[in-house]
RNA sequence: GCAGGUGUAGUUCAAUGGUAGAAUUCCAGCCUUCCAAGCUGGCUAUGUGGGUUCGAUUCCCAUCACCUGCUCCA
């Protein structure tokens, strides 16, 4: 097999309607991509199994669709806020980037810089020639912003009071609901919120087609318990992350926990799922112990208690959470560079092939008239499939070039009509993955179908 | 964000200070009874914005995007 790579799986994707670059007439924008016809089926079918996994097949479980702009205050609860505004500076003799703030601090422990304004961090810079940590020298840029959460602005004004964020994860959403889920859904814990739903950063690093993007879909799971489950939930959740991958076809060897050594500010425990891409190991789950550190904050920044009632013991506690956090367009992306190969079918002819789990196809059928004789049945026949399932249609070009292009956009099942078809109601199924062909009766095909796709 | 490189049909390549040629893809027609056949015809491109010039795809500047390396990733 060949090997697969980053340009090959651009390429296909962009060539056959999975992903194009964002604003592509406009020359593109930095990590922006749309998903076209076939991509955004496969993105919702996706969803579809996520939601079966994690919302339908689990008790207690419930879904969500929060807002993407919140009250500022949640950012500020969160710790966003504080953790987005580090002061970065560039030396300009050697490149090296530093936080203006440590800068001043490693050169004089007595300094305070976290009191002194931007200005004043660059008048003390200069004043003092604080030197590069990395060449020595003493040649800065001013300070800029690093703004990890995009904002804009509410209303006409532009001023500070009325400036809000586009949410840089989704998890507040959930948090600030919680207890009008608890109390609407009478749920008891533990429960879980799951959403699925878009999440804004304005990351300045350049990444990896669909990998790394300012603009991402997530699809996320809390799951609310006492103090002293959480860390059996957080392994369990670890485990039953892995079995969702496997079970959409990414295979063991290429999935792989990694434990953080380094937390975020919210976390008691937090360990990747990070898959194999051509380019490397990189995440496509998180999973953390996010303690009840969210719900206190929320506790003390609005004013509204936050506590559970355990109705069978009449306590009250704020509940600990465990998130986790699966990242859809990677997950798309990973599974893409899973499906492809590069087949040889014989001697000096290949195939290029999307060995999709038939439940996430973006096409469950081709129906293909083997010839424009038959495209009055072969009409026929897709009107009946195409109300139970997502069918393509093409009477173009040989048969052998319409079993490549399904080949290469994953289609798993080609039904073919021909000229016995007229006669008996008998179609040929062929599969993708085997080539094999299987001879049906019309009326036979929805449930052979619906068998084999399944998640 | 820094340094270097690249930018011509959907894709892969060519050519030129006087507005570009091919292969392939795609579309239409003919043909075709199960794995990229053939024939005929057709559509489609100088990333974007400025500047120099009588005239710029070509030279200059900026910008955007991509590639490689660094940095960053709360």
């Amino acid at each position: 097999m060949e090997t697969v790579t980053m340009e090959k799986i651009v390429a296909l994707c962009k060539g056959r309607g999975f992903i194009y670059p964002g604003s592509e007439i406009y020359g593109g924008l930095a990590n922006t991509w749309d998903y076209g016809p076939l991509g955004s089926r496969l993105k919702n079918n996706i969803k579809d199994t996520w939601r079966k996994r994690f919302i339908q097949e689990r008790k207690n479980s419930y879904e969500i669709d929060a807002d993407i702009l919140m009250h500022p205050r949640v950012w500020e609860a969160s710790g966003h806020v504080a953790s987005f505004s580090d002061p970065l500076v560039d030396c300009k003799e050697c490149k090296m980037r530093h936080r203006a703030d440590n800068l001043i601090n490693d050169f004089d422990p007595n300094a305070d810089a976290d009191a002194m304004s931007q200005e004043q961090m660059v008048e003390y810079i200069k004043e003092h020639k604080v030197p590069c940590p990395n060449c020595g020298k003493s040649n800065f840029t001013d300070i800029r912003q690093f703004n990890l959460m995009f904002q804009t602005y509410r209303g006409v004004t532009t001023d500070s009071k009325s400036v809000i964020y586009l949410r840089p994860e989704n998890a507040q959403g959930e948090y600030v609901n919680y207890l009008n889920v608890q109390r609407t859904a009478r749920a008891k814990i533990p429960f879980s919120i799951g959403q699925i739903g878009k999440a804004f950063r304005n990351e300045i690093t350049p990444g990896n087609f669909t990998f790394r993007t300012i603009e991402f879909e997530q699809m996320e799971f809390q799951t609310f318990c006492k103090e002293g489950t959480d860390s059996e939930l957080y392994n369990y959740f670890k485990e039953y992350g892995k079995k969702y991958f496997m079970d959409l076809g990414l295979p063991e060897e290429k999935l792989r926990f990694h434990d953080h050594e380094k937390l975020a500010h919210y976390a008691k425990e937090a360990c990747d799922i990070e898959f194999l891409f051509p380019f490397g190991w990189g995440e496509i789950n998180g999973t953390h112990n996010r303690t009840n550190f969210d719900l206190t904050r929320h506790q003390e920044y609005s004013g509204k208690s936050m506590e559970y009632l355990d109705p069978e013991t009449n306590e009250r506690f704020i509940p600990y959470i465990i998130e986790s956090t699966y990242g859809l367009d990677r997950t798309v992306l990973a599974i893409l560079c899973q499906a492809y190969a590069e087949e040889e079918v014989a001697e000096g002819d290949t195939r290029t092939v999307l060995h999709l789990n038939p439940a996430i196809a973006p096409y469950k059928i081709a129906v293909l008239p083997l010839s424009k004789k038959l495209s009055e049945k072969a009409e026929e026949v897709y009107e009946k499939l195409s109300k139970k399932f997502m069918c393509d249609y093409d009477e173009a070009g040989s048969i052998g070039k319409r079993y490549r292009r399904e080949d290469e956009i994953g289609t798993p099942y080609c039904v073919t009509i021909d000229f016995d078809t007229l006669e008996d109601d008998t179609v040929t199924i062929r599969d993708r993955d085997t080539m094999e062909q299987i001879r049906l009766k019309i009326d036979e095909v929805e449930k052979y179908i619906l068998d084999r796709i399944e998640f």
